[in-house]
DNA sequence: GCGCTTGCATGAATCGTTTCAGTGACGCAA
DNA sequence: TTGCGTCACTGAAACGATTCATGCAAGCGC
């Protein structure tokens, strides 16, 4: 491979100083117009791309923005990914996109991946429950921002959404149908998402003075299509088969809702079903699921805003914030149509 | 923040010079076991990270590959992402996941964006039909792959999958059916994804003798569930509703599905449908959907291993290859059980 | 004509690594 | 003792940009 041009052959082409081609690329208005032209020739004449390595390695940090997330495979943390670029990129920051895949080590290994190559800033969905990854992160003095987890107030941003609220909303729906037991069917417990849950379906039940043992709850190891179909088929082995289920997240959902049908069991009109996340394919499978709608988009630019906030020229006023966003029920079929409830 | 420690505060902490320093980093065998031990002390006291910016400005490259896809909200997409990046970080490359979202100038953007980054090189899967960006890409001789895509021989590297003879699966299994007529429903004919999975449905009606017209085509401009289901209404639309519909994709698939529930036309009793690239979501869909099996996390890790091979120490030895793997076709329900055809 | 400002351009210092030619120290053979 | 090779370490020169104190010239008011 041929050198790399560099502002330094430029200026010799241009017959100028390499300081004054430094300045007609990051401060024009400080040379003359002339010369800028000249500069500007050279540059497109040699093919001249600066060095971010050198650029970053004066400005003491890049001007990339890192993303970790849970799982790519979810189409939800992909709009996350989505809203959270959109932002950034704006702010002429680029995004790296990572996926931890859960695994507490990869996250870890890619934290420090972040932390070598000096990242503006970090967009993370914890992976790691025993939060020592992200302790050690914190040493770095890399800022951060939770998303889609909650912090405690003033240790870092967070953005996420209310789940609680979007477990009342969806047993609201299911109880307003007429039901009057409900199937809880979560991942591993030990995520805050499928606790908080839970306890707003419970809390829906409680507000129509229903006994708490109107929830049944199937745990399953992951929150994947795969686990959704385990969970159906556990759900088709009870006893006495629930009438309407409501799925931690859609991929869940969409395995019952798979298990119920091959099992010859219509839905809605055997049992209603509610999923999680609202992702696109909810809308579009064939039952349209019926789902909670959690501002995806926005939640990765309101995420990022704060990275930026945090990591931009006024850094030192910044103070961590905690923001909660509103879930929302989207009806569909999969709990029966509107016009025939 | 607080100055970073760099090389030199663990070299005046552990009373030795840089140059050691950076040998028990990058060549632990050249420096005794105990001057090793006083180093690494120093470094785990310090909480020193290298500075990657730095590194890669003395190397003249980075160590990161940058993967530039087409559409992220395509599950396929993320599967080829997956295969890629696994095989990089085994090689010890960091990867940055970028989204061109099918829009030519966010591609040049990202292109340019590698440039300065110094990437080791591109995945990418082309989103400008014109060529230009690549080929401005080309002339700052940062290796690519295409990826999804086949270059002429000789040109670059690149891994595709033989449209041709999904095309060919997929007409082939509905004819298998007793099905005599289909229908393509395809996105934009200017790229050769849908231009060659329906020259392969052409070739096996015409294997067994049928006419070309026995092809419907109905094109719409994009390959995503919303244009699915826009395909599906002007199927429902025609004089004479076609039995068996290939999709150019399975998000059309999905869309078309939709459609003709919503109409109450029952798949596969009245139509059977086959989509294409079977994501995660076609085998759990509520009438589990038919697909062309592309080898995705396959396609990524081929990619990724050319790469490799063209930036590796013996890059001179490379010569391009063009890499197609095989199709495979995954019958599920939305043809008719295997066990009632 | 003098001092001032203003506008432009210069070039050296700097960022944090890696690399490589040198420097000692030590052991061993002649 | 000298010469030589090995081993462990040193220190300075890159890498390619940004930044800043500095210089120079022209313009202006007095």
């Amino acid at each position: 491979m041929a050198r790399m041009v560099g502002i330094k052959d430029v200026a010799r082409q241009a017959g100028v100083s390499v300081g004054t081609v430094s300045n007609v690329i990051n401060r024009p208005d400080l040379v003359s117009e002339q010369t800028r032209a000249r500069v500007q020739a050279a540059i497109d004449l040699l093919g001249f791309v600066r060095s971010e390595s050198a650029r970053q390695l004066r400005a003491g940090r890049s001007r990339i923005v890192a993303m970790l997330v849970l799982d790519m495979a979810n189409p939800f943390f992909v709009q996350v990914a989505r809203g959270a670029e959109r932002e950034a990129r704006a702010a002429g920051l680029g995004v790296m996109l990572c996926n931890s895949a859960q695994d507490p080590s990869e996250e870890a290994e890619y934290l420090s991946l972040f932390a070598e190559q000096r990242v503006r800033g970090v967009l993370v969905t914890p992976a790691d429950p025993t939060g020592a990854n992200l302790a050690a992160f914190r040493r770095r003095e890399i800022p951060f921002v939770l998303v889609d987890r909650s912090a405690p107030v003033g240790e870092c941003c967070s953005v996420s959404v209310d789940d609680v609220a979007g477990g009342h909303l969806a047993a609201d729906h299911l109880l307003d149908k007429g039901h009057t037991a409900l199937t809880y069917v979560s991942g591993p417990m030990h995520l805050a998402q499928c606790r908080d849950r839970r306890t707003g379906a419970l809390a829906a039940l409680k507000d129509r003075e229903l006994p708490e043992d109107a929830l049944t709850h199937i745990e399953v190891p992951r929150l994947d299509v795969d686990a959704g179909r385990e969970a159906g088929a556990r759900l088709l082995a009870l006893s006495r088969r629930p009438t309407a289920v409501f799925c931690a997240n859609d991929l869940l959902a969409f395995g019952v809702l798979q298990a119920l049908y091959a099992a010859g069991i219509a839905v809605p009109e055997d049992v209603a079903l509610v999923g999680y996340d609202d992702i696109e394919f909810a809308a579009a499978a064939a039952v349209p699921l019926t789902s909670v709608r959690q501002p995806a988009v926005e939640m990765g630019r309101t995420a990022a805003t704060l990275l930026l906030e945090e990591t931009g020229d006024d850094a030192d006023a910044h103070i961590h914030q905690r923001v909660v966003l509103q879930p929302e029920l989207v009806a569909r079929e999969s709990t029966g149509h509107p016009s025939r409830p």
